[in-house]
DNA sequence: TGCAATTATTTACGCGCGTAAATAATTTGT
DNA sequence: ACAAATTATTTACGCGCGTAAATAATTGCA
């Protein structure tokens, strides 16, 4: 790379000796020139480190190369892991993904949002905060540009949805608490963030009907993003008062179930499978931390791959010019057996 | 709003009834037109929903109002919590934050410091990797835009640095558990990615000294950022070979602890202060978690909020003109005491 | 080798806004 | 009410690149 350093694309497609109409092609798609101007636009680069203004780029491109992808909590490890996996193949497409984060704030989602739109996205990935969400702001940013749904569906919004498969992850491990040990009640926020959760409790209810049980759901009070804090505190109202009717509590999720464990812990209660143990606590999502905690935590893991890889490919298809009508897709999760439950 | 909707600044002057230039110079800094102008061009804006071009702005402006915020991971849950805190001030200040993550990746890091480049960024918030980083590339990149370091310091890198007082963190919970119990031996890792590891074993290494103990350091193997693995299995390890000289373990940070909890779970030894426990242990940094292990865990944490208050502030001062000479500047932390050690 | 198909070049304009300079209007102080 | 200071307008150019159309060069293939 020599010092003279190259101020435009004037500038280099004379130093490459290609016009700079070829040039800006190349740089929109690599692939539109025949491969021995490729070579020496790329012999060029190397040698000039050029790279086009990125700004006048986009500004004059009907199409940008940009994707946003836009997450509830960044401080949530499960969307910090999904988010870096779906980074990765916005990268890997050839696209510049900008990660967005609400922190929780329903108005900072839509700013979110605004800021999104003058950036003139081809695409964006969504995970909305849900029960929060400004539904109309959601709703005509979707029409503007090609959005895909995750982690929290809104119903036909956007090009399609892609989440996990809440009534499998529920029903599965509820399947089985029941079949080693006393039926799980189930242990869950009053007012969730986002309406997985109550489709995590519908799926509770039917498989305890399934097997002939009687279903306790045990709603805790709390709003917002603490969700340790929020299991903590109802956990130990429901461990004082001996509220749980059945020595297995099956968590909505696994912050929750982080927060159990601690009340537990807090009260004495012996966590896990051994006949000294009193109680078995599962949680559900799999999240990073669920190995470390003690006992380490019975639990169902999305298929953080499988559903970073069908959102992203789902929303390239649809820049691409793929159109498909709008469709769900849920992901099944796989269940991981700890000490725990 | 009405349904007329402005595509430039041209059209946008022409409805407010100002001046386009004048219009520029608003968007630019509000306060520089008059007042009565002022409530003009925001009457208009609230009506007609006008935002500038942002790459247009951008394209032709000196300084720009992007501000980059770069961490190495951000599926950790400090760094999350700390690139919250600057997204938050820097939109306070009237910046652009874009946040960004290396994920552990020295290439990457660079890559990011490529893409920033071609924003024109105002200024740049950067946590370097730490060791793994390319040290050339940061460099060059600091003498290009003011970059303020944080978290893991590069000696004069930068226009500051401003981080915790790994010194203070270590000695301080040192001497708190010198005068609780027996006196700590150190649990971190062998190659740990930052150097804020070693100020840290050092520190200890002193404050053991000043109390005439006899300092024990036990590194565990294990290269990158999954630390509570890395610290089970250096735990386990540890543990089964009783390898720990004194009942109470320091470990160089919370993650680690973590992984370290759960060994002494799996090994059935019981960790806190309590008359039926075999083992103290400790942590450090205030994760986000910490309060929710089992013991929960004693540490001590980051003034988070006033690390990212002085390094948006100093970046801030930077971009507004006022120079300083190179300056480091390391916040205490604050003991946190829980049932653990 | 020659001709059609592909690919590159030339030329020229436009995008939306920053910005500078000269001029005009408005405000301020007295 | 008037001159000085402040603020707004007019005019005009430039930023770096996208893109379109006409033309020229290169390639592929028979």
């Amino acid at each position: 790379m020599q010092k003279t350093k190259i101020k435009n694309m004037e500038e280099f497609s004379a130093k490459s000796g290609i016009s700079r109409p070829t040039v800006s092609k190349y740089f929109n798609d690599a692939d539109s020139v025949r491969q021995s101007t490729r070579a020496k636009i790329e012999a060029a680069i190397e040698k000039y480190g050029y790279r086009p203004n990125i700004f006048a780029m986009n500004q004059n491109r009907k199409l940008t190369k940009n994707v946003g992808i836009v997450v509830p909590v960044l401080a949530d490890p499960y969307f910090a892991e999904i988010a870096r996996n779906l980074e990765q193949r916005c990268m890997d497409a050839g696209y510049r993904p900008t990660l967005f984060s609400a922190h929780g704030d329903p108005e900072l989602e839509v700013e979110i949002l605004e800021n999104l739109r003058s950036m003139k996205p081809a695409g964006v990935l969504l995970a909305p905060l849900g029960r929060a969400s400004n539904r109309d702001a959601l709703e005509k940013f979707c029409n503007d540009f090609p959005t895909l749904i995750f982690d929290s569906n809104v119903e036909e919004l956007g090009i399609a949805f892609v989440g996990s498969d809440n009534l499998q992850f529920t029903s599965h491990i509820t399947d089985y608490l029941c079949r080693t040990g006393e039926p799980p009640c189930f242990f869950e926020m009053k007012t969730p963030a986002n309406p997985n959760a109550h489709r995590r409790r519908q799926s509770y209810l039917n498989a305890m009907g399934e097997f002939g049980y009687t279903p306790q759901v045990f709603s805790v009070d709390g709003e917002g993003w603490g969700l340790e804090e929020i299991g903590r505190l109802g956990g130990h109202e429901a461990l004082k008062n001996k509220l749980f009717s059945t020595n297995t509590v099956l968590c909505t999720n696994d912050r929750l179930a982080f927060g159990l464990l601690t009340a537990c812990y807090e009260q004495g209660f012996k966590v896990g499978r051994g006949p000294d143990c009193v109680i078995r606590i599962a949680g559900q999502d799999g999240h990073p931390l669920s190995r470390y905690t003690c006992p380490p935590l019975t639990t169902i893991s999305h298929n953080y791959d499988a559903v970073s890889k069908h959102a992203a490919d789902a929303l390239i298809a649809a820049i691409d010019g793929h159109v498909e009508p709008w469709k769900s897709t849920r992901l099944e999760g796989r269940l991981i057996l700890r000490d725990s439950a």
